[in-house]
DNA sequence: ATGAAAGCGCTAACAT
DNA sequence: ATGTTAGCGCTTTCAT
């Protein structure tokens, strides 16, 4: 395997000329330049990572620490994230923090800083205060929840507007009694956690249409699955035979509910309107396919691409302020919450 | 940061001693090791990554090719792959190829050799002969579909067998008119990709059951997705009133089958059974609930790292003859082929 | 059982 | 515009 030094003798130049070549960098004659090249070529040259990693401190490689790869809501995330990081010359490596806190903590650790140039931290585990105190020992963009004063960029859900809107439009097709299913609040005061957040929003829509806010319909749910969503919906739901529209914290949950619904024989939208959040690609094929919040994926992982490379780049810019972007959304109509029988 | 030379120094030893208290070389004495792993620890040292690289070869992560990170199949898979992986202790470098057979070749250049110690390639894009004669320039560990006589080590799923079960499954269950729904199949003779193996299985059952095999029930369609899937149960479907089973080669087009089949009025399973391939997690909670083959995805995964591992550790073991692994599977009886009206 | 020396391939800093 | 020097942190080899 060819080293720089075998280009540099091949092209007649040094190795620094290659180097320079190899980095883009100016001053370098056309015609030299061409040298290089073909001597490159000529020899199948590829750069050796782990010398230039050694030698500058950087990777090329960034992380993606998700809860669990397995979910739709993650592989649509890691897919974007990873085209966004290619149009920066970065790799991905994705890792699995199982939600849980610790590991959530450990992608930040220095000995990644090792292995990756940043890391883009969907968090699920920490707790808002956690997030705010987070000293991560390399650039970190937090995706998830906003964490309003924390040190550290972030890219969030409209959680709290998105809810609203969500429940809203359940509201505006009738429905008066509406369920909320999310998964475990935190106990911490303070803590912002998906499911309080999109609690909050529930709440605000109940009482911009003069609901009576009703604590017994807000359930939390073990996980955030199909299997606790169908659950739920096989057992609790016949229990409440005034409900007629439920609210869940994301599509993976609704769809379990779809489909214990279906089990118990309350038929939706007619008996029960439901509506998820995500815009998972599987929504829209669902029978009936399921009404939604769509937050723009793309611009979500682009934005938290773009702003972990901008820390990666400048070092200078370790001063300048965190900062959040919150994604925008749409609210996307389908069978599941249809007006008419 | 610390180096190995502070430890070193702390410690009181040479820096040979650390890097073999590190690497848990023998000849180290126990009161040794004590100094060694104390100073590490007051320390908070760790390798770098890099250097050991450089000075090596090896880096520590294996690469993890996919078609589409965002498809739940790869999704699951991917989940698995990282699990096996942590056991050895390597990371898992996740890429994309859109199943573009360029893309699915350059993840085996010369130039990951120096980012992946090795790579497992679930390949979707090539060509049997070009799997045959697969020249890769690292370990390899091919995912997909059976490679007989090919250079590399593989895991393959049980495409015929299990296609001829699937069938069987809805023969058994009374259908007579079964159509087949796949991607594009490759032109080049003696070529077998997913599709046309699948093939192979259901029209094996067809014969096996006396029933006659019928091209016009064998539908290409464009991609294996849920748009294609639904698509063509809006629009053929209707067009063959005689049709009473599907079978999908995958799960994904069975979930786009169900759902315009539903649009079209064609009642699952009453008037068409449908199966599809895979076992996604979706396919459970769908309404109605998807029969489907499945095969053992964290066996399939295990058996590639394991593979894959004993090829990068062992070069006396590039002897070795390339070995293949075909998963277990089963038939998964659900709604969609439930045989009662 | 432990240590000294050398070098993996690259690039930052400083010449020229 | 190009070259020289030095060294990133580790482990392989050979001593002791």
């Amino acid at each position: 395997m060819a080293t720089i030094q075998d280009v540099a003798k091949a092209a007649g130049v040094s190795a620094m000329t290659v180097s320079n070549v190899l980095n883009d960098r100016p001053h370098v004659r056309p015609a030299t330049r061409e040298k290089v090249l073909a001597a490159i070529a000529h020899l199948d040259y590829r750069v050796n990572v782990a010398a230039r990693t050694l030698r500058t401190g950087r990777t090329g490689t960034i992380g993606l620490a998700v809860p669990e790869v397995n979910r739709p809501y993650y592989g649509r995330l890691a897919a974007a994230v990873v085209a966004a990081a290619g149009r920066h010359g970065l790799r991905v490596s994705i890792e699995q923090t199982d939600a849980r806190r610790e590991n959530e903590l450990a992608t930040l650790a220095p000995s990644r800083a090792r292995v990756h140039d940043g890391v883009i931290l969907a968090a699920a585990g920490l707790t808002t205060s956690e997030a705010q105190r987070l000293k991560a020992d390399l650039p970190v963009v937090v995706l998830g929840e906003r964490i309003f004063g924390g040190p550290v960029d972030h890219v969030a859900m409209p959680n709290v507007e998105a809810s609203r809107a969500a429940t809203g439009h359940l509201v505006a097709r009738g429905c008066r009694r509406i369920a909320f299913l999310c998964g475990a609040i935190s106990e911490t005061p303070g803590d912002v956690d998906v499911s309080s957040l999109r609690r909050t929003g529930y709440r605000q829509a109940l009482a911009d249409a003069g609901l009576p806010g009703d604590h017994q319909l807000e359930y939390e749910l073990a996980e955030f699955t199909m299997a606790a969503g169908a659950q739920w919906a096989r057992t609790t739901a016949p229990a409440r035979p005034d409900l007629d529209g439920v609210f869940c914290v994301t599509d993976t949950v609704a769809m379990g509910v779809l489909r214990g619904l279906a089990d118990v024989g309350i038929r939706v939208p007619h008996a029960v309107k439901v509506i998820g959040f995500d815009n998972v690609d599987e929504s829209a094929y669902l029978v009936p396919s399921l009404s939604t919040v769509a937050p723009d994926h793309d611009a979500m992982a682009q934005r938290a691409v773009d702003l972990l490379v901008r820390r990666i780049k400048g070092p200078e810019s370790d001063d300048r302020e965190p900062e959040g972007f919150v994604a925008p959304y749409e609210v996307v109509v389908r069978e599941s919450t249809a007006s008419a029988g």
